[in-house]
RNA sequence: GCGAGCGUAGCUCAGUAGGUUAGAGCACCUGGUUGUGGUCCAGGGGGUCGUCGGUUCAAAUCCGAUCGCUCGCCCCA
């Protein structure tokens, strides 16, 4: 092989994979804009603090997982990982707590140093929503169902299970993180290597582990849902309510947790099985703490992100390609005619493919190689007459059409 | 950071009790068709067998190292 290989972890998309990218991309910005929502462009890189302050001192996250460098000035900089962060400092820079509530859509590309598996990269791509500055679970429904509707426009509807859970707010989170942890302590000797070490940084990690013997203890553990507060537990019902009345389906999954402690009320995943390890599909939640985290004014968000490399995985086969129609002009003399033809579909809206070189039989090859639906063939013969020869390249019949009326044949969606 | 599997043509892969010029399918090119593709037929180009080193008369094949890929763990903002 060679040498010239892309760094680990990252890919080039070929045009087959960059449509289905960009159809994901394209079907999430338009239900986003159905919700009213509006794009935002953040920069792809930030001071580290950016990212640092919103992740805290959460040891792996920061020290082993960020793509962090000095500029030619001096500046730690970071690639951003995601693009909350980045959000709720653009929204603290340009004092748009003056316009809430704020409903922003994003897209492209994030980078974590992280070893590559199945749907996993270091440079991977992401579509989110963030809407900031209401408190209600309305706008948790709201999200949320914009999420379903994402899901189902890329016909994953019936692919793809919508898992929620409240991590409550502060005060129940703390009760519940203080019963989580005396519980696990008396389980301490049946706990993985892996989970007594959460049990000291994250304990609410615990919950999700992957380990046998860790689940056993974890299917007796007490649950979050009977922690919550009065509020907390009147706000999820508000959500449940909401989902319900705006047709989502949901199941409730008592270990579904966030590890950062700016989170609260709502987590949700959208999740499917036929990704391996990496099944989450598209994740959120309400982080109302966020923006006080980074010092801005106390702000409640909601918000999700998806991976388009997942997506577009599922969705495989939904992106067809354009079928142009091929421009062939048959002997040089025809060539002049041919690109004026082609330009003057393109004029019309209609995809054209002009070989470049080649005589009639090489020319019909490209036409099919570049999947054209429809073959015009101009020779001599033809402008003689002022016609053009239209070859249904499917069906592999021909007829004539007059040069005048070929843009309007072609165009009205005949091709 | 940890573990397992795998690197042979552009792609998918055959090929090991070590033995001459390393194969197939697909893709590509040429011709059969001097104005007809996608089917068919004939022919052709393309590989220092990931790389480096070792064992051997002889290495794609055995050994070591290294690089890369894949899947999983950790982590998941």
């Amino acid at each position: 092989m060679s040498r010239l290989q892309p760094v680990r972890g990252t890919r080039d998309l070929l045009p087959d994979e960059a449509r289905r990218h960009r159809l994901v991309e394209d079907v999430a910005w338009r239900v986003a804009r159905l919700y009213g929502f509006g794009e935002i462009a953040t920069p792809i890189f930030e001071f580290t603090e950016v990212f640092a302050r919103t992740l805290g001192d959460t040891s792996d996250i920061v020290t082993k997982e960020m793509y962090t460098f000095n500029d030619r000035g001096g500046d730690s900089l970071t690639l951003r990982p995601e693009n909350t962060a980045g959000v709720a400092r653009a929204f603290i820079s340009n004092g748009l707590q003056q316009s809430l509530p704020l409903k922003l859509f994003y897209r492209g590309p994030m980078f974590r140093y992280e070893r590559p598996q199945k749907g996993r990269l270091r440079q991977f791509h992401q579509v989110g929503v963030e809407l900031l500055g209401v408190e209600a679970a309305r706008a948790d429904v709201e999200v949320i169902a914009l999420a379903a509707q994402v899901l189902a426009d890329l016909g994953l509807g019936g692919r793809v299970t919508l898992e929620l859970n409240s991590l409550g707010d502060a005060e129940s989170r703390a009760a519940y993180r203080e019963t989580l942890v005396a519980y696990l302590e008396t389980r301490h000797a049946e706990l993985s290597e892996d989970s007594r070490a959460r049990l000291r940084r994250n304990p609410l990690r615990v919950l999700d582990s992957k380990d046998e013997g860790d689940r056993a203890v974890v299917a007796e553990a007490p649950l979050l849902s009977d922690s919550l507060n009065d509020s907390s537990r009147a706000f999820l019902d508000d959500l449940l309510n909401g989902l319900e009345t705006a047709g989502v389906a949901y199941v409730l999954n008592p270990r579904l947790v966030r590890g950062l402690d700016y989170y609260c009320h709502t987590a949700f995943e959208f999740t499917s099985t036929d990704l391996g390890a990496q099944g989450t599909v598209l994740a959120g939640g309400r982080y109302d703490e966020l923006i006080t985290q980074m010092g801005g004014p106390p702000t409640p968000g909601i918000g999700w992100a998806a991976g388009v490399e997942r997506l577009a995985m599922l969705a495989e086969g939904l992106a067809d390609a354009d079928r142009p129609v091929a421009v062939i002009p048959v002997g040089a003399a025809a060539e002049p005619e041919a690109l004026r033809t082609a330009q003057r579909l393109r004029g019309r809206g209609v995809a054209v493919d002009l070989g470049y070189s080649g005589n009639l039989k090489k020319r019909l090859k490209r036409a099919n190689a570049v999947n054209a639906g429809t073959a015009v063939m101009l020779g001599e013969d033809e402008l003689a007459r002022g016609v053009a020869t239209l070859r249904d390249l499917d069906a592999g019949t021909q007829t004539e059409v007059a040069l005048t009326e070929l843009d309007t044949f072609l165009a009205a969606g005949r091709a």
